[in-house]
DNA sequence: TATAGTTTTGGAAACGGTTGCATGAATAAA
DNA sequence: TTTATTCATGCAACCGTTTCCAAAACTATA
């Protein structure tokens, strides 16, 4: 290992102590402009590196911020993580990713210490309802930032979208397109915009007196295999739905499969919409009718408002932005009764 | 803040010294069995979590390894990051995040001491060629793994797919079902798969007798929307290929968008055959003939070679493992001549 | 029982920063 | 010009570990 350069290189070279280069580099006090120069142009040519964990455990800062997610193989948090690296890279943040399964047999007590000992702040994604390191976080006032969430019991800054207003767009329009027999593949039960969607589902039938009918819900985890599932079960029950709304477009490409396996024409025999519009979704056959979330927005938003609590020292508030209907060739209107 | 919990308090209470508490818990030196217990208990009611700086700092290990990707929102690097994520956890060491279009504006010199800074070793996700900061890395003996890629140049312990190979299955499968003018999509071009896969593909032809064209070409870079534009100058030119092999399943999907967008129907007016095996590929419609790559298992595999040479001191050899064609619904022979 | 050898343990010195305090320099006010 | 005030800087202490070195406590051998 080559000798690193430290503070103390820069200011014998630059014939300054130390505490002055400590303070010229980190910027926060008074150093006088030709002593900050002089420092950082020598900082510059020795090419120095801040050692991160001698910086943190001095009391300054990692400069990194924990990035909690169930996991990585969806695009869905590939879409959100591309304007949350794009914030966070521009304030020289670093992401440490935990996944939430590795959580599960751990004390609640150390999975919280120790992502404050690593991390800044944290950008929970889509966290499942009351997670117990929250109240942790909440009570020690560590800076955290929940995204896709409707964070309904006030968790902190949250940044969602409007999911019941996009799943009731969506059920209105399939309404409107004479259907009547709708089915709803739900998404992890336990996870409020699951929760949200479903309600959309529930009000956009109450404002069409259609009655709500349990047999045309399956319980979905929003993915793939489980909307094949579902949607297999829902197109051979004796209920058989006319139209299909997926709590994601995941689970809807499952239902386009099973659809396919099952040799239902989709649109003419089956309508389907999703919700998230994946970048996949447009090239689907049929090109998929969804509800758009702007998730690499959300992303953004949420790392901003994460930096700007770590720099003031007080939450941003919470927003919600719009979802929107996509309408794409997977819906067909309802010809004759049945 | 609630106090942290640190071994000298533990000492104090197992009434012992720091120094003793620092090596039972580390557990490489000679520590009384009983002395070793009390310690561990104390430090278990105590609730200790280790704060990693001090221990990086103090020349320990950080117990972090780097991830370099050039981004997320892919599904590829989702299904290596599962096989990633489990190794590591289980060896308790945590990701770092680094996207490597961060990159493009720093030293070479500063990119690499940060990570040697911030981390233990690094798993690389295919690596843009001969990357800079590799040499440098591999200088200085700091520990890496590289993933899905031939690293032909002997950079190291290289996990990868047998790429040519995968692709001369795939276009093979095609000339036997009598295809004749088959187009290809690349890969990004400076990626050693992509240039593997361009390999695989010209070395069927060449066993069929049959010459390679290069205006059955286009260039790719992975993704859905250049998959589609480059299909759609494929299939507009007057040399309209019979079956598309593309690079990626994203790049397929891409393909199969512009079919439909074109009215080409498939397989039966066009085969199309990707690359990787990503879930959603086996629900596109239709299902999507691919060469499967292990994904995961060399996201498992590049972490234990990681783990190990972190442990050993001496890195693991490289490996090379099997793809597999999956032959599903969008091929179809040639009937006629063409 | 004395002696040499081996474990086990404690104390001190790093690791590379930040920051409070005190002092010196520079500026403004009298 | 003197004095008060602000600004800039240096020194030392500290953050929580690891690890070197020496001393203490055992063990085995003679």
């Amino acid at each position: 290992m080559s000798e690193e350069v430290t503070i103390r290189d820069i200011a014998k070279l630059a014939g300054v102590s130390y505490s002055t280069v400590s303070r010229a580099l980190s910027g926060h006090y008074n150093v006088k402009p030709d002593t900050r120069k002089k420092v950082l142009d020598t900082a510059e040519r020795l090419g120095y590196v801040a050692n991160r964990q001698a910086r943190s455990l001095a009391g300054g800062h990692n400069h990194v911020i924990g990035l909690v997610v169930h996991g990585l193989d969806n695009d869905y948090v590939g879409q959100l993580l591309k304007g949350i690296d794009e914030e966070l890279a521009r304030a020289n943040l670093e992401i440490m990713l935990f996944t939430t399964h590795r959580f599960k047999n751990k004390e609640i007590s150390y999975v919280s210490k120790m992502m404050r000992g690593l991390t800044d702040g944290l950008l929970i994604v889509s966290p499942e309802g009351y997670e117990a390191y929250l109240t942790t976080l909440q009570q020690e006032k560590f800076p955290y930032v929940l995204v896709d969430t409707s964070g309904k019991n006030d968790l902190g800054t949250t940044i969602s979208a409007t999911n019941v207003q996009g799943a009731y767009d969506a059920v209105n329009y399939l309404l409107e397109l004479g259907h009547q027999r709708i089915g709803f593949i739900t998404g992890t039960p336990t996870l409020s915009t699951a929760i949200d969607r479903h309600e959309g589902y529930k009000r956009a039938l109450e404002d069409h007196n259609i009655p709500y009918n349990s047999k045309l819900i399956r319980e979905g985890n929003f993915t793939e295999s489980r909307g094949y599932e579902a949607a297999l079960e829902l197109l051979t029950s004796t209920l058989k739905p006319t139209a299909i709304f997926a709590a994601s477009d995941a689970t809807a490409f499952g239902v386009l499969g099973a659809a396919q396996a099952l040799g239902v024409r989709v649109p003419q025999d089956l309508s389907v919409v999703g919700f998230d519009d994946l970048p996949i979704s447009a090239y689907m056959n049929p090109t998929l009718t969804t509800v758009r979330q702007p998730l690499r927005e959300m992303g953004v938003l949420a790392a901003q408002r994460l930096i700007s609590h770590l720099q003031t020292g007080k939450p941003g508030g919470s927003i919600q932005l719009k979802t929107e209907l996509i309408t794409r060739g997977s819906c067909f209107p309802l010809a004759g009764g049945n």
